[in-house]
This record gives C-alpha cells, sequence and structure tokens, in this order.
DNA sequence: ACTGTTGGTCAACGGCTGTTGGCCAACGTC
DNA sequence: GACGTTGGCCAACAGCCGTTGACCAACAGT
C-alpha cells in the first residue's frame, strides 16, 4: 500500500535544496546563528522563497529536524552483545545524519528543538529499550541514563571538541562505553 | 599572603550586579539570546556601563564565565568512594553554581565559550584524575570519558529536561552513575 | 495563441542588536 | 567652595534579522 503521491513539481529540487542547507547550516551554527538569507544562498535562492515553501524559520527547523534513529530491534540480538550494538548503531547515526547534530545544537535554546529532542526519545528510545529493563518499573530510568551516556559522548565527540574524545577510535569508544550501557538497560544497579 | 587589592570604588556593587545578572542570563538562554540590554536590566542600570565595565559582550562572558570546579584532592579519599564522591561533587557544583550551566549553554554555539570548557577539562579535570589511572598514557582518555558522562548528565537533568532524569534522585543518579565513573577513571576497560 | 498557474527575484519594512559619544549629577580633595 | 574625577543616563548609529508584497518569467492546458 503505496501512499498517493502527488504529481511531482518543478519546485521539489528547490525544496529540498533548501532543506539540505537549513540542516546543514543549523547543524553548524544552532538555530539563532542559522539565518534563513545564508540557509537561502547555500541553497542557490532568494529568501524569500524559504518564507513562501515553509512559512516561517520555526517551521523550517521543524520540517529539517525530521529524524528517525532506526534502533534495531534488541530482543532480536545475543543479550551479551546489546551494549556493543547500541553504541555502534549511535555512533553510525551520529555520523551519517547531520540532522542529529542540528537537533542538538539547536535544542540547547530553541524550545521546539528540546521538545523535538523529548519527542525522540520518548517515542523513539524509550519503547525500544523497555523490554529490556529486569524490571518494567525502572524502564523509563534506565532509557534515560542511555540517553545521558550518549548525549554526553555526542556532545564532547562532536560539539565541544574535546581533544581525547576527539581522538578515540571507533573501536575504543564502543569498548569503553558499552559495558555501561549494559548495564543501564540491563544489568545492576551496582 | 593577599594580594594587594585597589581601594574599593563605588561602581564595585554595579559590576558584581551586572555579572550576576549576566551569569543568570547566559545560563538561562545562552550566548547569542542574552542580550546586554536584558541584563542591563536586569542589573537595574544602563546598556551603556555594561559596555564601559566590560568593553564588549564577549568580554562579558568571559568575566561571567570564570570558574574553578573546586574538584577534591581524589588520591587522599578511600579508592573504593571515588566515584561515588565525584559524582557527588559534580551534581553540587552544578547545581549551586549557574556559570557551568551558562558555560555550557553557551559552549554549544560560541566558540569562545567552548573553549574556555575545554580549558577547564585541561586545567582542572584532567591534571586531579590523572594519578587515578592504571596506565599514565590512558590518563587524558579516562578523563575525557568522565567528561561525557558528567556533561551528559547535565544535558540531560538541566538543560534538556529529560524526564525520568529530572526525576530521579539525588541518590538514585549517584548509585547509577559512581560505577561508571569509578571503572571510567580506576577500572579495568571491559 | 491565450491565459491562469507556478517558480522565482527584488526591494523594502519594522524591529532588535551591539556599540558609541555626548551630556549630567554626585562625589572627593584641596 | 571650586574643580577634577567618577558613575550614570540618554539618544542615536549602523548593521543584521525575519518577514512581506509587488512584480516578472516560464510553463501548462485549452
Amino acid at each position: 500500500m503505496t501512499a498517493i503521491e502527488p504529481r511531482p513539481r518543478r519546485s521539489d529540487a528547490t525544496k529540498t535544496a533548501i532543506l539540505a542547507a537549513a540542516r546543514e547550516r543549523f547543524a553548524a551554527e544552532g538555530y539563532e546563528r542559522a539565518t534563513i538569507r545564508a540557509i537561502a544562498a547555500d541553497a542557490g535562492i532568494d529568501p524569500a522563497m524559504v518564507m513562501r515553501y515553509y512559512g516561517s524559520k520555526d517551521r523550517l527547523f521543524a520540517a529539517a529536524a525530521e529524524f528517525d534513529l532506526r534502533l534495531p530491534d534488541v530482543t532480536a540480538m545475543p543479550h551479551e552483545e546489546i551494549g556493543t550494538r547500541i553504541v555502534g548503531h549511535f555512533l553510525s547515526r551520529w555520523e551519517e545524519d547531520e540532522t542529529l547534530m542540528a537537533l542538538l545544537r539547536a535544542a540547547v535554546s530553541n524550545e521546539a528543538a528540546r521538545e523535538r529532542l523529548q519527542a525522540i526519545f520518548t517515542d523513539q528510545v524509550a519503547p525500544v529499550m523497555a523490554p529490556l529493563a529486569p524490571d518494567p518499573a525502572q524502564a523509563g530510568e534506565r532509557a534515560g541514563l542511555l540517553a545521558t551516556q550518549m548525549l554526553g559522548l555526542a556532545l564532547c565527540r562532536y560539539v565541544l571538541g574535546l581533544p581525547p574524545i576527539v581522538h578515540m577510535s571507533r573501536a575504543d569508544v564502543v569498548a569503553w562505553l558499552a559495558p555501561t550501557v549494559q548495564r543501564y538497560l540491563a544489568g545492576d544497579r551496582t
């Protein structure tokens, strides 16, 4: 059952170019420093077009910040590999799609972005991780702990550029963080 | 050996009022959304005074972002309590001084703030934690890992307001994170 | 060929920003 | 009590921002 697509319009290319430029600027500079004028210049069109197609800067961001973490099914993997796989998956998602960077950079000072990031946690992270918790009452807490470690890693590695973290290899990051994540999601508290 | 203090001036009260208002605004709104006009209004004076005393917005931030983590001497505490004590100390520092919040919020989009946060890591965190590392070559890496977990916690608990993390008691946070920090600073990699 | 629709540019408005310089009043010293 | 110094306010400038509306060109359907 494929959705009925409206006939493609000539402006579709422009729209996606705007979206790509917007993601890049929001990711690199955050919400307020990324200007509509700069985004339009990157996309090679007039700033007025951005307003015509997306209405306002807020709505442009909302459109650019659509994101799917594509978390794997954790119930279908060897129990002791959960930490390793989850950390690896987050690293991959973070490096292949700048939308996450845009969300993090903007969420710190923009209310809508903050809510969007919270929604990703509530809708995509928490439900997927819930089955792993020994005690269902702890499920939310455990997912939250995962978020602290993964967002903290992204903050230090991709945003702040903390030298020891930036220079670590992917394998080292996974080796260090996997046991932490494993414990947060499915292990004992102490 | 007390430093020779210049005679106190009438304007000292105003200067510190500006600094307090600046910290509050930078902490609550980040660097670009915190305006000099708003800071001056909070301090009950004219925006021009901010420029007179601090020269520019950049230098005002630099003055407001002076910060000492006051990390305890980790070599003088029971080895197995290190994780607990460090996590507790970070929680306290974060809650009693809004400077840290100002630094984190600003560092995401402001270069000078990013460098300041890096400097705090390099000058205050890394050297203090170094003696705990079994292998001195790993010292920087281990301190960096500590930073990912503590900054990630602060981000989720104080900036993003992730519900499960916000609702956790201080004791729960310490209980969950202490083993992680203990392992990062002084434990085995796996 | 005509005409309505779509994709796009241009110039401008109003508002907010950091920053500046001139002016005034209160103070401290002789 | 005169006078330099200090603390403070006010008004304005120049620049950038999001946003708007008028205008033009290319296309599609008849």
